[in-house]
DNA sequence: GCCCGCAAGGTAACCGGTGTCATTTTGTCT
DNA sequence: AGACAAAATGACACCGGTTACCTTGCGGGC
């Protein structure tokens, strides 16, 4: 079963008593012989309540099809069934990843999602959130990158008694409401790949620096280099935005430079697939050329001409943590949020980087 | 102010007499010396409410910031305040904008967006659908290609109450439950532009068959040479599936035929790209050798190289439109879901096609 | 045999709104 | 001024659960 409602079984003693109405509390309760807050107990896993009764219930819904309205229970729980994402990644392959991780960490949890993409820049930036949770008295919320890294935010989730869990490349945070990626460890790869083809002369193109993980990459792009001697050149950096149009750019700039380098490592998939076409344009080839190497292996990565060397970020796999954290402690949960190195970033070699010629 | 709730104003005379409370409907009732059921009248906007009693109760509400609780409102109506999108097109470029589509067409309406992937060659398809819009008591759902073609569908919708419009490429239902994005008059641009360029030997990719659109995106092509006088040939058209990857396998096909085609349309973007892969490992050059024109004008077409000539869908607006007529009829909502061709594709030339060389 | 304590379950009010129907107010006509 | 219909408002139960608190039954210690 893909839920955890049970079918109603078909000629049942009772079902026909409903008269096709959805069964509610009290016709388990009034089935069962017992009252309803007992019925209650059952559902919220009370241990106060006899194992026979308990089995005598649980039979009960399961033969009429029972499930508790979310609806019901949130106002009298003063708190809904609902999780919220709140994001304002631009990239698309980035939002539905992440959605789908997060859906995977609800499945049978009886929570839905509710996504909720918002403008950091917006004067009603704060009041917007505010209201979006307050309203729907939001379990908890998820915030990715760059909302969260928004000190403004959690203090107005705290507030509204809304839970949250930020994504983030670094800690910003108590480790209960962080989720990690560790953008710098998959930059190190980078660099360290990079380095081991024999390059020396390395660029850079930096994203948003509104970002924290722009910072990280480049972090560890250093740290890869250093682990070989060398050591990033301010004059191969170039300042983009994340996107493939200032990928363009940055790799014009430092491909039609007197000295260029002979590689570059995009800090997103977006802007290496921007190099790929600025080395066109200045009718250099990749990776004969110049080599390139991206950050986060999505779909992109594998449809440009040559292919993308790039380090894979498990997307998914962090939003389905991040749930699992936000749930975290309530019944039936278990913790399995350290799942060791599933949320961590890996290299991926296709055919944008090798070594230089000559 | 991005939301319908106003402000507290700070220094009310009555908002200390809520200690820091959320305002709930008998604090407006009692401030303004009425019912609770008045204040009911007002936010449902009866006409039985005298205007200066409407007036000071508004005042009031603005005043203290109050706003209904969606979940206890939902529970009296026995309807959630909530709207669901039920999809399984897996491309996450299509899902994001049909999202952000929505999500304009529910702005200030106190409407949610809660998102439901799912598989419909699942044996438990049905059931999830039914428990997901049952559990919730959604007040509607969207559904997009391929689910929205799925016959077995709107009886279980329908069962349950829930409101459903349909998007899809061609009327399957009542007018007032579908959104049409008339691929073929997308395709019949495509096939007049190659037309006009000169083309005669034509191929085409077809997408996955238990699609709608992938009939349509043919039949509009056919319609678009017809104008020409020109026919399809069955030699040059493979069947593909809208993935990447068939793409590349549909575009060797037909471009290692002895007798090969001068261009090709493939049904979406996806697959035009992998038509630019295929002819690079064919050795072709696209557009000299081999034209190419592709559908949907996702990112990826200018992304690659060359940059794709495409048809351009809408869709966003197309989701705009369908949370519009989804909500209509409800009160303060005007109709203006027919407002023409902005939900018509149209023709994007970029680089990929040109006259064929002698 | 009595009292206490705990396990198991019940009662009634409440969460924050809406439906139904009764009641009061208002305006109009004679 | 009185009668009466229409307009405006209120009382109360209810939506489907939960919390707070009370009752019951039973076993053990003295």
């Amino acid at each position: 079963m893909a839920s955890d409602e049970a079918e109603p079984v078909s000629g049942s003693r009772y079902l026909d008593l409903l008269k096709g109405r959805r069964p509610t509390i009290n016709d388990v309760a009034r089935f069962a012989n017992v009252s309803k807050k007992t019925v209650s107990r059952v559902i919220n896993k009370s241990p106060a309540v006899k194992e026979e009764t308990r089995k005598e219930i649980l039979s009960i819904m399961n033969e009429i099809g029972y499930a508790p309205d979310p609806q019901a229970r949130g106002l009298a729980f003063r708190r809904s069934f609902l999780i919220g994402m709140i994001y304002d990644n631009p990239n698309p392959q980035y939002v539905v990843n992440m959605q789908q991780g997060l859906l995977a960490g609800m499945r049978e949890t009886g929570f839905e999602l509710v996504v909720h993409p918002c403008d950091r820049s917006s004067p009603t930036f704060l009041a917007d959130i505010r209201d979006f949770v307050e309203r729907q008295k939001l379990f908890g919320v998820v915030l990715t990158p760059s909302v969260s890294e928004d000190e403004r935010v959690p203090p107005v989730l705290d507030a509204s008694g809304c839970a949250y869990i930020r994504i983030a490349s670094v800690a910003l945070d108590l480790p209960e409401r962080m989720i990690i990626s560790h953008d710098h460890i998959g930059a190190a790869f980078a660099g360290r790949h990079l380095a081991e083809l024999g390059h020396h002369k390395i660029g850079f193109i930096a994203g948003r620096p509104t970002f924290r993980s722009s910072h990280e990459r480049r972090r560890g792009l250093e740290e890869g280099l250093a682990e070989f001697g060398l050591k990033l050149d301010e004059k191969y950096v170039a300042q983009g935005a994340y996107t493939f149009e200032s990928g363009v750019e940055c790799g014009m700039k430092l491909l039609s430079a007197e000295d260029r380098p002979t590689a570059i490592f995009a800090a997103n998939d977006e802007m290496a697939t921007g190099v790929l076409q600025a080395a066109r344009m200045t009718g250099l080839r990749v990776p004969d050329d110049v080599s390139v190497v991206g950050f986060d292996n999505f779909q992109i990565a594998e449809r440009v001409w040559p292919r993308l060397t790039t380090i894979h970020t498990p997307t998914a796999e962090i939003g389905r943590l991040a749930v699992t954290k936000l749930l975290q402690g309530r019944a039936g949960q278990v913790s399995d949020a350290d799942v060791g190195d599933k949320g961590l970033p890996s290299l991926v070699i296709r055919d944008s980087a090798t070594p230089p010629k000559a």
